[in-house]
DNA sequence: TGATATGATGTAACCGGTTACAGATAAAGG
DNA sequence: CCTTTATCTGTAACCGGTTACATCATATCA
């Protein structure tokens, strides 16, 4: 039953129809009605497709929601991770005649900004639960960038670290290493938490005790303090399994200063598979995180919710793959 | 850059370039490479949507692949799960005028048969990395239902299993229970996996020794025995969480025979949200899985692969739901 | 050499929607 | 009562592909 045999039944044109369904302003009360009833009896469902096609015709506008604290770091060093993610949403953007804006998450928006606004990408790790129900509440498509919140059923995008990290940690083991500490940041970050449970799940599983630091990379604080602590508590570990590249690189600089090398006296591994951590001396070991692809994903998913109707939310992990490098015996 | 820019350039007609996009068989060797090379100059992206719309002309041939000791489970009590994922999968291809043809996954297939086959569906955790190999070889657009397999990237649709065993754990340790044990499956079916996974590590994360047992439905066996060994070993417990709703139902069987009562005595939880379980006396309380969405999900997805180019491999997980009811305080 | 089969290519309809534009109708104003 | 304006509705072009069918050149064969 398409739109056509609707506009039959009901005896109007498919003008009229397609007017109906995107709630367009100039269609009296009567017709409305009339189509209406006639699209429920018929159980009209929309093509996607033809929508989607049909729909080029017009631009998409979608915000991007970023913290300040990410949009601070966005042209550093250590934002290359959501410059990436940044890249893959705008190719995927052009590619599918939408705008996009970018709005920092701390603003408050009235419903005037919001009025042509299709959908919201929200990135990375300081989204919450409230910032989701905001936007739920005025039936406003969502999609989580590099964060799932277990307790809020909402489309995210984000990658699989439980299986990376296990993977690094079981490497390390393969290499005979038992000694490992994971170092890593805030775990009401959802990146970093998996990435944790996944380090701590095998650690545990071979009857190793998991050793861990949070490091809080928001006050750019020295990292010496805390590698301090943990070689006096814990002695020199035989590996370093930090939660990302920009964690692992600054934890290899303060062992440095400590005058222990990398990587015959400790392996370091990071996470996400940076250009700068592959450029590092010594170049980084790591799990490589398809950062483009993860921006360009949660832009195409946003645009399937915003056009096609019943999407189940979902959540998409994306595979991480292991590079070997210099840091890591 | 369209199909009929292309044409232009290219000084062929549109039908000639879809023909060269599609390897259709009659174009002449001459023509193919103009065209071919015209594509690549100017960096023709096929648009997926105008490609689907089209599409819809054609039937679209998909396999269901079932190993035989799910197949035979289909039509009985413990086969609700797949048979549901089934429906999901059938309502999905009647809406993309898709024909699906349900083929044991243990019987070996000659090229001949596969080849107008678009796309595969394998259902289920019997899937090995095995089975993957030899479609990826070929070229195979392929999906896997309620499986996935860290060691091979390829598409899968799963539900979310370790929220959903946290959820349940969290939530007897909130009704003051600490004593929790666990039966699960075939741990080499990840649904089974990732459950025991979220299992340990909330009971850990608390300091309690996570405490399970494998149960073979395979042999269909009496659960006696196990339960038995629980029982005398360990004591009775304050609540069993079971990885899937047979299960839990056989486990609430065989307690009531041991004279112990549910939920006074023991509180059971199941995984899934069968309509046995629901029906069950007493009703299960569990975790309810969108089994019909698990299938269209993975039907679609299937699509997307067989029809879109260049879709990176992703994991695709299912919100859990919760439903408290009477087998559990 | 003429009839027929074969292969390569083009034309136009079609997939199912959206929307610019035109036309009709009714209300308001002079 | 005629003109202007606002509101509603319909027609047809368009989004970017696929494919049935027609056409035409060439090869095959009696």
């Amino acid at each position: 039953m398409n739109i056509r045999e609707i506009a039959k039944k009901a005896d109007v044109s498919i003008a009229t129809v397609s007017r109906v369904l995107n709630n367009s302003e100039n269609v009296s009360f009567v017709t409305r009605e009339k189509v209406l009833e006639t699209l429920k009896r018929y159980e009209f469902k929309m093509d996607p497709w033809a929508k989607r096609l049909a729909s080029k015709r017009t631009v998409t506008k979608v915000f991007i929601m970023i913290s300040k604290r990410i949009m601070k770091q966005l042209n550093s060093k250590t934002g290359e991770f959501y410059s990436k993610v940044m890249e893959g949403i705008k190719n995927s953007a052009k590619a599918n005649r939408t705008m996009i804006e970018t709005v920092e998450m701390e603003s408050n928006l009235d419903e005037d900004k919001l009025k042509n606004v299709n959908g919201v990408l929200l990135i990375g790790g300081d989204t919450t639960a409230e910032h989701v129900r905001f936007f739920k509440k005025i039936g406003m498509p969502l999609v989580l960038v590099d964060q799932y919140i277990p307790t809020v059923k909402v489309d995210c995008v984000v990658s699989n670290g439980y299986d990376g990290a296990s993977y690094a940690v079981k490497y390390l083991l393969s290499q005979h290493i038992r000694k490992i500490v994971h170092i890593h940041g805030f775990l009401n970050h959802f990146g970093f938490k998996d990435r944790y449970s996944g380090y701590v799940a095998v650690m545990e599983q071979i009857g190793l005790l998991p050793k861990s630091y949070e490091y809080n990379d928001d006050i750019m604080e020295d990292m010496k303090p805390l590698v301090d602590k943990m070689l006096s508590v814990y002695g020199v570990p035989g590996a370093i399994f930090a939660s990302n590249d920009s964690i692992a690189m600054k934890v290899i600089e303060t062992l440095e200063d400590f005058h222990i090398k990398i990587p015959e006296d400790v392996s370091v591994i990071g996470f996400d598979g940076t250009e700068v951590g592959k450029n590092f001396i010594p170049s980084l070991t790591t799990l490589k995180v398809p950062m483009r692809e993860m921006g360009s994903l949660a832009l195409k998913r946003l645009l399937d919710i915003v056009y096609d109707q019943d999407v189940y939310p979902v959540r998409i992990s994306l595979f991480t793959e292991f590079m070997k490098r210099g840091s890591s015996i």
